[in-house]
DNA sequence: CAGGACAGACCAACCAGTCGGTTTAAGCCT
DNA sequence: AGGCTTAAACCGACTGGTTGGTCTGTCCTG
């Protein structure tokens, strides 16, 4: 067996060739392979948690919360799809130091929505019987998936994913009364 | 920086080590690390196909059908949870021959939960308006992602986790006829 | 002319896979 | 039962090649 793949993701050989840069550049600005992969989560996660900051700072209802945090958290997916994809193939062995600083941000994320469930449950919007980190952690990753099928060129836009998503999302979360009450009807899709 | 980490996955090394063998004895079992690795998913994927093709061979309503996938999805991670790891953190660079053995397989059980959509939506169990492929990717990465946080030892048992994700998708998919029905009631979350 | 930006040869570490040799054990003959 | 044969199981030093990271030096700009 001679033939070879390349093996373990992206060397720094290669990002410096496709860059049409130097070992010597990379090295001038990054203090390792594992800088730059952190910087790159960075980018991402960074965005996400600021959209699903500023859902959950406005003076909205659970529902319509949930509602701004799967639609941004899908967006991320079409902004930084090549930023993520890097990500996961090259993850798993970085430093400890890299691992917490991101480990933090994803549990930051979690958190929120965590707390959305809890206050819809709170409001009455939410049903009571669903437990929290269950259900949240179900939500994560439904989205979080779809970073391995999503793309860009295919039959649905990320809006139109989003839309189904949030519809998928609040018939499993809204107790009965709410689905019924008119101001949640807009997050339904349409019956044909 | 002089530390290492042990970048790349799991090396033959690190393998045969722990297993108190040796390169001779691992390479005289298997072709090639590549080879090991096939073995490993094709283990536990060949166990969620068999009782998914179990679940849509039945004659039963899809709504049953959907909840003894996901119940047997849910059990593959229980069973299966170190073959799944290893098999994670390795998958990216395997050679092609093995991609499309295991990418087929991947496919066949996309299209069993495609399927029983489909014949839920014909029977008018499950609503009209909702996506086939959308949903059932929706699905698949809800229970793909539990890999990742899923604790033998942790709050709830597998099976209560899958008696949730039953709910939370059968509440996505049902229609408001079928979800009154008296004979879908013990699928959902009891209202305490 | 000073210092940041960059180049690329170089290095030690590490990897998957090889190969000649050794151990183990089962089958067979007397 | 005990020696003989044979092949599979197993071992580990070794190889060719790749990796992340270093270092010396050059270029460019103020």
């Amino acid at each position: 067996m001679f033939e070879r793949y390349g093996f373990h993701g992206v060397s720094v050989n290669q990002i410096v060739n496709e860059c049409g840069t130097s070992k010597g550049g990379f090295y001038h600005h990054f203090a390792s392979k594992d800088e730059l992969l952190f910087v790159i989560h960075d980018y991402f996660i960074s965005y996400a948690l600021t959209k699903a900051q500023e859902a959950i700072d406005s003076n909205q209802l659970p529902t319509e919360k949930m509602q701004k945090i799967i639609t941004s958290f899908l967006k991320v997916f079409d902004l930084y799809k090549p930023h993520i994809s890097v990500f996961y193939q090259e993850s798993i062995y970085l430093k400890p130091q890299y691992v917490k600083a991101i480990k933090e941000k994803r549990q930051s994320y979690k958190q929120i929505i965590f707390a959305v469930i809890k206050e819809g449950i709170q409001t009455g919007e939410f049903r009571p019987e669903l437990p929290v980190e269950i259900t949240g952690m179900s939500i994560l990753g439904m989205v979080n998936w779809s970073y391995k099928w999503y793309k860009k060129d295919g039959d649905k836009s990320i809006e139109e994913i989003a839309d189904i998503y949030v519809d998928l999302i609040l018939n499993s979360l809204l107790t009965d009364q709410a689905k019924q009450e008119w101001r949640f009807k807009d997050y339904f899709l349409k019956n044909n």
